[in-house]
DNA sequence: ATTATCTATAGATCTATAGATAATGC
DNA sequence: ATTATCTATAGATCTATAGATAATGC
Protein backbone atom coordinates (compact mmCIF):
# COMPACT_ATOMS: atom_id res chain seq x y z
CA UNK A 1 0.00 0.00 0.00
CA UNK A 2 1.70 3.16 -1.29
CA UNK A 3 1.07 6.96 0.46
CA UNK A 4 -2.64 7.09 -0.43
CA UNK A 5 -3.32 10.80 0.17
CA UNK A 6 -6.56 11.40 1.56
CA UNK A 7 -9.76 13.56 -0.10
CA UNK A 8 -8.56 17.38 -0.60
CA UNK A 9 -6.32 19.07 -2.95
CA UNK A 10 -3.01 18.40 -2.98
CA UNK A 11 -0.26 20.66 -4.45
CA UNK A 12 3.25 18.31 -4.97
CA UNK A 13 3.96 19.56 -8.77
CA UNK A 14 3.47 22.43 -10.36
CA UNK A 15 1.40 23.52 -13.68
CA UNK A 16 4.17 22.24 -16.06
CA UNK A 17 4.77 18.98 -15.12
CA UNK A 18 1.09 18.48 -14.58
CA UNK A 19 0.67 19.78 -18.41
CA UNK A 20 3.17 17.63 -19.54
CA UNK A 21 2.08 14.55 -18.00
CA UNK A 22 -1.73 15.57 -19.67
CA UNK A 23 -0.25 15.72 -23.38
CA UNK A 24 1.98 13.03 -22.61
CA UNK A 25 -0.84 10.74 -21.47
CA UNK A 26 -3.89 12.10 -23.96
CA UNK A 27 -0.82 11.20 -26.95
CA UNK A 28 -0.36 7.57 -25.93
CA UNK A 29 -4.08 7.30 -25.40
CA UNK A 30 -5.28 9.33 -28.67
CA UNK A 31 -3.15 6.66 -30.23
CA UNK A 32 -4.17 3.83 -29.41
CA UNK A 33 -7.61 4.19 -29.21
CA UNK A 34 -8.16 7.29 -30.90
CA UNK A 35 -10.13 10.73 -30.50
CA UNK A 36 -13.50 8.97 -29.54
CA UNK A 37 -12.87 5.97 -27.50
CA UNK A 38 -10.18 8.47 -25.52
CA UNK A 39 -12.06 9.86 -22.67
CA UNK A 40 -11.04 12.97 -20.75
CA UNK A 41 -11.31 11.13 -17.55
CA UNK A 42 -8.83 8.57 -19.13
CA UNK A 43 -6.27 10.80 -19.67
CA UNK A 44 -6.82 12.26 -16.80
CA UNK A 45 -5.95 9.36 -14.53
CA UNK A 46 -3.13 8.44 -17.01
CA UNK A 47 -1.73 11.58 -16.11
CA UNK A 48 -2.22 11.00 -12.35
CA UNK A 49 -4.54 13.97 -11.76
CA UNK A 50 -8.13 15.55 -11.57
CA UNK A 51 -9.55 15.51 -14.71
CA UNK A 52 -10.74 19.38 -14.22
CA UNK A 53 -7.29 20.20 -14.41
CA UNK A 54 -7.47 19.18 -18.02
CA UNK A 55 -9.84 21.70 -19.09
CA UNK A 56 -8.22 24.15 -16.94
CA UNK A 57 -5.19 23.72 -18.97
CA UNK A 58 -6.12 23.36 -22.16
CA UNK A 59 -10.09 24.59 -22.54
CA UNK A 60 -11.67 21.82 -23.66
CA UNK A 61 -10.83 17.68 -25.67
CA UNK A 62 -10.01 19.26 -28.60
CA UNK A 63 -7.65 21.74 -27.38
CA UNK A 64 -5.93 19.16 -25.51
CA UNK A 65 -5.73 16.90 -28.56
CA UNK A 66 -4.43 20.07 -30.93
CA UNK A 67 -1.94 20.79 -28.08
CA UNK A 68 -0.94 16.99 -27.86
CA UNK A 69 -0.65 16.69 -31.62
CA UNK A 70 1.21 19.86 -32.31
CA UNK A 71 4.39 19.55 -30.18
CA UNK A 72 6.28 16.49 -31.37
CA UNK A 73 3.91 15.76 -34.60
CA UNK A 74 6.71 17.42 -36.95
CA UNK A 75 9.40 15.37 -35.21
CA UNK A 76 10.00 12.43 -37.41
CA UNK A 77 10.15 14.84 -40.41
CA UNK A 78 13.67 16.29 -39.42
CA UNK A 79 15.07 13.28 -37.63
CA UNK A 80 17.25 12.62 -39.79
CA UNK A 81 18.04 13.31 -43.83
CA UNK A 82 14.97 14.01 -45.85
CA UNK A 83 16.47 10.95 -48.25
CA UNK A 84 15.60 8.44 -45.45
CA UNK A 85 12.60 10.07 -44.51
CA UNK A 86 10.18 6.77 -45.75
CA UNK A 87 12.60 4.43 -44.27
CA UNK A 88 12.73 6.36 -41.26
CA UNK A 89 8.96 6.62 -41.45
CA UNK A 90 7.84 2.71 -42.27
CA UNK A 91 10.37 1.88 -39.28
CA UNK A 92 9.05 3.82 -36.56
CA UNK A 93 5.11 2.63 -38.07
CA UNK A 94 6.81 -0.97 -36.70
CA UNK A 95 8.98 -0.60 -34.62
CA UNK A 96 7.11 -0.08 -30.80
CA UNK A 97 9.66 0.94 -29.40
CA UNK A 98 10.12 3.95 -31.32
CA UNK A 99 6.34 4.25 -30.74
CA UNK A 100 7.72 7.33 -28.86
CA UNK A 101 8.62 9.48 -31.94
CA UNK A 102 6.00 7.95 -34.28
CA UNK A 103 3.04 8.72 -31.22
CA UNK A 104 2.10 12.44 -32.33
CA UNK A 105 1.91 11.12 -35.85
CA UNK A 106 -0.20 8.18 -34.84
CA UNK A 107 -2.04 10.11 -33.01
CA UNK A 108 -2.84 12.99 -35.41
CA UNK A 109 -3.87 9.96 -37.92
CA UNK A 110 -6.12 8.08 -35.17
CA UNK A 111 -7.07 10.90 -33.64
CA UNK A 112 -8.34 13.03 -36.97
CA UNK A 113 -9.62 9.34 -38.02
CA UNK A 114 -13.19 10.82 -36.87
CA UNK A 115 -14.80 13.23 -38.79
CA UNK A 116 -13.45 16.92 -37.97
CA UNK A 117 -11.28 16.74 -35.08
CA UNK A 118 -8.59 19.31 -34.60
CA UNK A 119 -9.54 20.43 -38.10
CA UNK A 120 -6.66 23.26 -37.87
CA UNK A 121 -4.10 21.52 -36.74
CA UNK A 122 -4.71 18.05 -38.85
CA UNK A 123 -4.59 19.96 -42.21
CA UNK A 124 -1.36 21.71 -41.04
CA UNK A 125 0.19 18.50 -40.24
CA UNK A 126 -1.13 16.48 -43.36
CA UNK A 127 0.09 19.29 -45.47
CA UNK A 128 3.72 19.18 -43.73
CA UNK A 129 3.84 15.38 -44.46
CA UNK A 130 2.41 15.33 -47.63
CA UNK A 131 4.50 18.18 -48.78
CA UNK A 132 7.59 16.20 -47.67
CA UNK A 133 6.72 13.02 -48.98
CA UNK A 134 5.45 14.27 -52.33
CA UNK A 135 9.25 15.97 -52.48
CA UNK A 136 10.18 12.39 -52.74
CA UNK A 137 9.16 12.09 -56.02
CA UNK A 138 11.23 12.26 -58.37
CA UNK A 139 9.16 13.39 -61.41
CA UNK A 140 7.97 16.98 -62.46
CA UNK A 141 4.19 16.73 -62.04
CA UNK A 142 3.41 18.30 -58.27
CA UNK A 143 -0.36 17.52 -58.76
CA UNK A 144 0.84 14.02 -59.01
CA UNK A 145 3.49 13.61 -56.52
CA UNK A 146 0.96 15.29 -54.06
CA UNK A 147 -1.63 12.61 -55.04
CA UNK A 148 1.16 9.85 -54.13
CA UNK A 149 2.03 11.31 -51.03
CA UNK A 150 -1.54 11.71 -49.72
CA UNK A 151 -2.10 7.77 -50.74
CA UNK A 152 0.92 6.89 -49.17
CA UNK A 153 0.00 9.03 -45.87
CA UNK A 154 -3.66 7.07 -46.09
CA UNK A 155 -1.62 3.92 -45.84
CA UNK A 156 0.25 4.67 -42.63
CA UNK A 157 -3.34 5.46 -41.32
CA UNK A 158 -4.58 2.11 -42.28
CA UNK A 159 -1.13 0.42 -40.94
CA UNK A 160 -1.69 2.12 -37.60
CA UNK A 161 -5.06 0.84 -37.82
CA UNK A 162 -3.94 -2.97 -38.42
CA UNK A 163 -4.73 -4.23 -35.18
CA UNK A 164 -8.38 -4.15 -36.28
CA UNK A 165 -7.71 -5.82 -39.81
CA UNK A 166 -5.12 -8.69 -38.69
CA UNK A 167 -6.45 -11.33 -36.55
CA UNK A 168 -5.93 -11.60 -33.23
CA UNK A 169 -3.74 -14.63 -33.14
CA UNK A 170 -0.91 -14.33 -36.12
CA UNK A 171 1.89 -11.89 -35.03
CA UNK A 172 3.00 -9.48 -36.99
CA UNK A 173 6.47 -10.39 -38.56
CA UNK A 174 7.76 -6.17 -38.34
CA UNK A 175 10.70 -7.07 -40.61
CA UNK A 176 8.45 -8.56 -43.65
CA UNK A 177 6.85 -6.00 -42.96
CA UNK A 178 8.85 -3.25 -43.18
CA UNK A 179 10.15 -4.37 -46.40
CA UNK A 180 6.75 -5.49 -48.38
CA UNK A 181 5.82 -1.88 -47.38
CA UNK A 182 8.89 0.34 -48.38
CA UNK A 183 8.82 -1.91 -51.55
CA UNK A 184 5.07 -0.80 -52.47
CA UNK A 185 5.58 2.62 -51.30
CA UNK A 186 9.04 3.50 -53.46
CA UNK A 187 6.83 1.33 -56.62
CA UNK A 188 4.02 4.38 -55.40
CA UNK A 189 6.14 7.06 -54.91
CA UNK A 190 7.87 6.39 -58.07
CA UNK A 191 11.10 5.89 -57.02
CA UNK A 192 13.55 2.82 -57.97
CA UNK A 193 13.82 -0.32 -56.20
CA UNK A 194 16.69 -0.18 -54.06
CA UNK A 195 17.55 2.29 -51.55
CA UNK B 1 -46.29 19.96 -47.08
CA UNK B 2 -46.16 16.89 -47.50
CA UNK B 3 -48.95 14.32 -46.03
CA UNK B 4 -47.43 15.08 -42.34
CA UNK B 5 -49.22 12.01 -40.55
CA UNK B 6 -50.00 13.16 -36.67
CA UNK B 7 -48.48 11.25 -33.32
CA UNK B 8 -49.46 8.12 -32.46
CA UNK B 9 -48.35 4.82 -34.13
CA UNK B 10 -49.01 4.00 -38.24
CA UNK B 11 -48.28 0.23 -39.43
CA UNK B 12 -48.03 1.42 -43.39
CA UNK B 13 -45.32 -1.24 -44.21
CA UNK B 14 -44.29 -4.52 -43.08
CA UNK B 15 -41.37 -5.97 -40.88
CA UNK B 16 -38.89 -6.62 -43.28
CA UNK B 17 -39.50 -3.45 -45.35
CA UNK B 18 -38.39 -1.88 -42.17
CA UNK B 19 -35.40 -3.99 -41.38
CA UNK B 20 -33.75 -3.90 -44.76
CA UNK B 21 -34.47 -0.25 -44.43
CA UNK B 22 -32.74 -0.29 -41.61
CA UNK B 23 -29.52 -2.22 -43.03
CA UNK B 24 -29.29 0.35 -45.72
CA UNK B 25 -29.52 3.41 -43.77
CA UNK B 26 -26.58 1.77 -40.91
CA UNK B 27 -24.42 0.47 -44.08
CA UNK B 28 -24.43 3.62 -45.73
CA UNK B 29 -23.66 5.62 -42.13
CA UNK B 30 -21.35 3.20 -40.74
CA UNK B 31 -19.45 3.35 -43.73
CA UNK B 32 -19.15 7.37 -43.89
CA UNK B 33 -19.09 8.40 -40.32
CA UNK B 34 -17.65 5.07 -38.50
CA UNK B 35 -19.68 3.28 -35.84
CA UNK B 36 -19.32 5.52 -32.94
CA UNK B 37 -20.21 8.57 -34.55
CA UNK B 38 -23.08 6.84 -36.12
CA UNK B 39 -26.11 7.21 -33.63
CA UNK B 40 -28.78 4.62 -33.85
CA UNK B 41 -31.56 7.57 -34.18
CA UNK B 42 -29.68 9.07 -37.35
CA UNK B 43 -30.08 5.39 -38.42
CA UNK B 44 -33.34 5.07 -37.47
CA UNK B 45 -33.97 8.88 -39.21
CA UNK B 46 -32.82 7.89 -42.45
CA UNK B 47 -34.64 4.92 -42.63
CA UNK B 48 -37.60 6.63 -41.84
CA UNK B 49 -38.94 4.80 -38.78
CA UNK B 50 -38.86 5.24 -34.93
CA UNK B 51 -35.30 4.22 -33.29
CA UNK B 52 -36.85 2.11 -30.67
CA UNK B 53 -37.78 -0.46 -33.36
CA UNK B 54 -33.48 -0.61 -34.78
CA UNK B 55 -33.67 -2.17 -31.06
CA UNK B 56 -36.62 -4.25 -31.91
CA UNK B 57 -35.45 -5.66 -34.59
CA UNK B 58 -31.34 -6.24 -33.95
CA UNK B 59 -31.34 -5.62 -29.87
CA UNK B 60 -28.33 -3.20 -30.08
CA UNK B 61 -26.25 -1.21 -31.76
CA UNK B 62 -23.88 -3.90 -32.38
CA UNK B 63 -26.15 -6.77 -33.86
CA UNK B 64 -27.02 -3.78 -36.64
CA UNK B 65 -24.19 -3.41 -37.62
CA UNK B 66 -23.19 -7.10 -37.65
CA UNK B 67 -26.13 -7.68 -39.64
CA UNK B 68 -25.53 -4.55 -41.84
CA UNK B 69 -22.00 -5.77 -42.62
CA UNK B 70 -22.70 -9.54 -42.89
CA UNK B 71 -25.16 -9.95 -45.38
CA UNK B 72 -23.63 -7.95 -48.61
CA UNK B 73 -19.80 -7.65 -47.38
CA UNK B 74 -18.33 -10.63 -49.20
CA UNK B 75 -20.50 -9.20 -52.77
CA UNK B 76 -17.24 -7.69 -53.73
CA UNK B 77 -14.93 -10.89 -53.63
CA UNK B 78 -17.56 -12.92 -56.32
CA UNK B 79 -18.72 -9.72 -58.10
CA UNK B 80 -16.27 -11.19 -61.03
CA UNK B 81 -13.90 -13.77 -61.61
CA UNK B 82 -11.33 -13.77 -59.04
CA UNK B 83 -7.96 -12.90 -60.60
CA UNK B 84 -9.68 -9.72 -61.44
CA UNK B 85 -10.33 -8.83 -57.61
CA UNK B 86 -7.64 -6.50 -56.98
CA UNK B 87 -8.31 -4.51 -59.93
CA UNK B 88 -12.23 -4.53 -59.15
CA UNK B 89 -11.08 -3.70 -55.31
CA UNK B 90 -9.23 -0.86 -55.76
CA UNK B 91 -11.80 0.54 -58.52
CA UNK B 92 -14.71 0.25 -55.87
CA UNK B 93 -12.89 2.14 -53.62
CA UNK B 94 -12.71 5.80 -55.82
CA UNK B 95 -16.11 5.18 -57.78
CA UNK B 96 -18.37 6.81 -55.82
CA UNK B 97 -20.94 5.41 -57.95
CA UNK B 98 -19.96 2.06 -56.98
CA UNK B 99 -20.30 2.52 -53.23
CA UNK B 100 -22.80 0.33 -52.87
CA UNK B 101 -21.41 -2.79 -53.54
CA UNK B 102 -18.27 -1.12 -51.23
CA UNK B 103 -20.52 -0.16 -48.94
CA UNK B 104 -20.38 -3.10 -46.70
CA UNK B 105 -16.28 -3.53 -46.81
CA UNK B 106 -16.16 0.21 -45.97
CA UNK B 107 -18.17 -0.28 -43.22
CA UNK B 108 -16.36 -3.35 -41.78
CA UNK B 109 -13.53 -0.98 -42.09
CA UNK B 110 -14.79 2.03 -40.94
CA UNK B 111 -16.86 0.60 -38.62
CA UNK B 112 -14.30 -1.94 -37.27
CA UNK B 113 -11.71 1.13 -36.76
CA UNK B 114 -12.97 1.76 -33.41
CA UNK B 115 -11.68 -0.83 -30.94
CA UNK B 116 -13.29 -3.99 -30.42
CA UNK B 117 -16.62 -3.35 -32.17
CA UNK B 118 -18.10 -6.59 -34.29
CA UNK B 119 -15.60 -8.77 -33.07
CA UNK B 120 -16.90 -11.62 -34.62
CA UNK B 121 -18.65 -10.61 -37.77
CA UNK B 122 -15.39 -8.42 -38.40
CA UNK B 123 -13.10 -11.56 -37.63
CA UNK B 124 -14.71 -13.26 -40.32
CA UNK B 125 -14.94 -10.93 -43.10
CA UNK B 126 -11.12 -9.64 -42.43
CA UNK B 127 -9.84 -13.48 -42.94
CA UNK B 128 -12.36 -13.77 -46.08
CA UNK B 129 -10.63 -10.81 -47.70
CA UNK B 130 -7.33 -11.62 -46.35
CA UNK B 131 -7.80 -15.39 -47.76
CA UNK B 132 -8.92 -13.87 -51.36
CA UNK B 133 -5.80 -11.57 -51.51
CA UNK B 134 -3.33 -13.91 -50.51
CA UNK B 135 -4.21 -16.45 -52.98
CA UNK B 136 -3.44 -14.07 -55.66
CA UNK B 137 0.39 -14.28 -54.36
CA UNK B 138 2.40 -16.02 -56.32
CA UNK B 139 4.60 -17.21 -54.07
CA UNK B 140 4.70 -20.71 -51.82
CA UNK B 141 5.08 -18.79 -48.45
CA UNK B 142 1.49 -18.94 -47.04
CA UNK B 143 2.51 -16.49 -44.43
CA UNK B 144 4.00 -14.19 -46.13
CA UNK B 145 1.33 -14.18 -48.87
CA UNK B 146 -1.38 -13.42 -45.41
CA UNK B 147 1.19 -10.51 -44.44
CA UNK B 148 0.92 -9.11 -47.96
CA UNK B 149 -2.79 -9.83 -48.12
CA UNK B 150 -3.05 -7.81 -44.47
CA UNK B 151 -0.73 -4.85 -45.61
CA UNK B 152 -3.11 -4.16 -48.47
CA UNK B 153 -6.45 -4.40 -46.60
CA UNK B 154 -5.13 -1.75 -44.29
CA UNK B 155 -4.10 0.54 -47.36
CA UNK B 156 -7.76 -0.06 -48.18
CA UNK B 157 -8.62 1.21 -44.62
CA UNK B 158 -6.57 3.96 -44.89
CA UNK B 159 -8.04 4.72 -48.35
CA UNK B 160 -11.54 4.49 -46.76
CA UNK B 161 -10.48 6.86 -44.84
CA UNK B 162 -8.91 9.70 -47.15
CA UNK B 163 -10.67 12.64 -46.73
CA UNK B 164 -9.15 12.74 -42.89
CA UNK B 165 -5.50 13.10 -45.06
CA UNK B 166 -6.15 14.54 -47.73
CA UNK B 167 -6.83 18.83 -47.68
CA UNK B 168 -10.36 19.85 -48.31
CA UNK B 169 -9.50 21.95 -51.26
CA UNK B 170 -7.94 19.56 -53.28
CA UNK B 171 -10.22 17.37 -55.46
CA UNK B 172 -8.72 13.30 -55.90
CA UNK B 173 -8.24 12.66 -59.48
CA UNK B 174 -9.47 8.78 -58.96
CA UNK B 175 -8.42 7.58 -62.46
CA UNK B 176 -4.65 8.68 -61.51
CA UNK B 177 -5.62 7.06 -58.02
CA UNK B 178 -6.53 3.82 -59.03
CA UNK B 179 -3.55 3.55 -61.58
CA UNK B 180 -1.06 4.26 -58.50
CA UNK B 181 -2.52 2.25 -55.94
CA UNK B 182 -3.18 -0.76 -58.74
CA UNK B 183 0.40 -0.65 -59.34
CA UNK B 184 1.59 -0.63 -55.76
CA UNK B 185 -0.48 -2.64 -54.93
CA UNK B 186 0.99 -5.15 -57.44
CA UNK B 187 4.36 -4.77 -56.26
CA UNK B 188 3.19 -5.36 -52.21
CA UNK B 189 1.57 -8.79 -53.76
CA UNK B 190 4.29 -10.06 -55.74
CA UNK B 191 2.58 -9.64 -59.00
CA UNK B 192 3.82 -8.57 -62.48
CA UNK B 193 3.71 -4.96 -63.40
CA UNK B 194 1.02 -5.48 -66.32
CA UNK B 195 -2.06 -6.58 -66.02
C1' DA C 1 -2.16 35.77 -1.00
C1' DT C 2 -1.55 33.04 -4.59
C1' DT C 3 -2.27 28.91 -7.06
C1' DA C 4 -2.47 24.07 -8.12
C1' DT C 5 -5.54 20.82 -7.09
C1' DC C 6 -9.91 18.42 -5.97
C1' DT C 7 -15.21 17.94 -5.13
C1' DA C 8 -19.60 18.11 -6.79
C1' DT C 9 -22.63 18.64 -10.21
C1' DA C 10 -24.94 20.60 -14.31
C1' DG C 11 -26.13 19.67 -18.96
C1' DA C 12 -26.00 17.14 -23.02
C1' DT C 13 -26.01 12.80 -25.44
C1' DC C 14 -26.86 8.24 -26.49
C1' DT C 15 -28.28 3.42 -25.86
C1' DA C 16 -31.89 0.72 -24.47
C1' DT C 17 -36.51 -0.62 -22.43
C1' DA C 18 -41.44 -0.67 -20.98
C1' DG C 19 -45.63 0.02 -22.35
C1' DA C 20 -49.25 2.50 -25.07
C1' DT C 21 -51.48 3.08 -29.71
C1' DA C 22 -53.36 2.31 -34.14
C1' DA C 23 -53.57 -0.20 -38.23
C1' DT C 24 -54.30 -4.87 -40.44
C1' DG C 25 -56.23 -9.77 -40.49
C1' DC C 26 -59.73 -12.84 -39.19
C1' DA D 1 -56.21 -10.54 -31.95
C1' DT D 2 -52.11 -9.68 -33.74
C1' DT D 3 -48.35 -6.80 -34.79
C1' DA D 4 -45.79 -2.91 -36.48
C1' DT D 5 -45.13 1.30 -34.83
C1' DC D 6 -44.53 5.25 -31.61
C1' DT D 7 -44.16 7.74 -26.85
C1' DA D 8 -41.84 8.43 -22.82
C1' DT D 9 -38.28 7.68 -20.02
C1' DA D 10 -34.66 5.21 -17.38
C1' DG D 11 -29.83 4.69 -16.91
C1' DA D 12 -25.27 5.31 -18.20
C1' DT D 13 -21.61 8.16 -19.93
C1' DC D 14 -19.01 12.00 -20.94
C1' DT D 15 -17.72 16.89 -21.40
C1' DA D 16 -17.44 20.94 -18.97
C1' DT D 17 -18.02 24.37 -15.06
C1' DA D 18 -18.38 26.56 -10.44
C1' DG D 19 -16.55 26.81 -6.39
C1' DA D 20 -14.17 24.81 -2.26
C1' DT D 21 -9.65 23.30 -0.24
C1' DA D 22 -4.96 22.90 1.00
C1' DA D 23 -0.29 23.62 0.03
C1' DT D 24 3.43 27.04 -1.15
C1' DG D 25 5.45 31.91 -1.16
C1' DC D 26 5.92 36.16 1.00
Amino acid sequence: MTSSRGPGPVRPRDAAATRRALLEAARELFATDGFDRTTVRAVADRAGVNQALLFRYFGNKEGLFAEAVRGQALALLDAGPRHELLERTVATMFDPAAARSAGPLLALLRGASSAQVGEEVRTQLAEAYTAAFADLVPFPDRDDAVLRAQLFLSWLLGISLMPTVAPEGRRIDAEAAKAHVLRAARALLGLPPSG
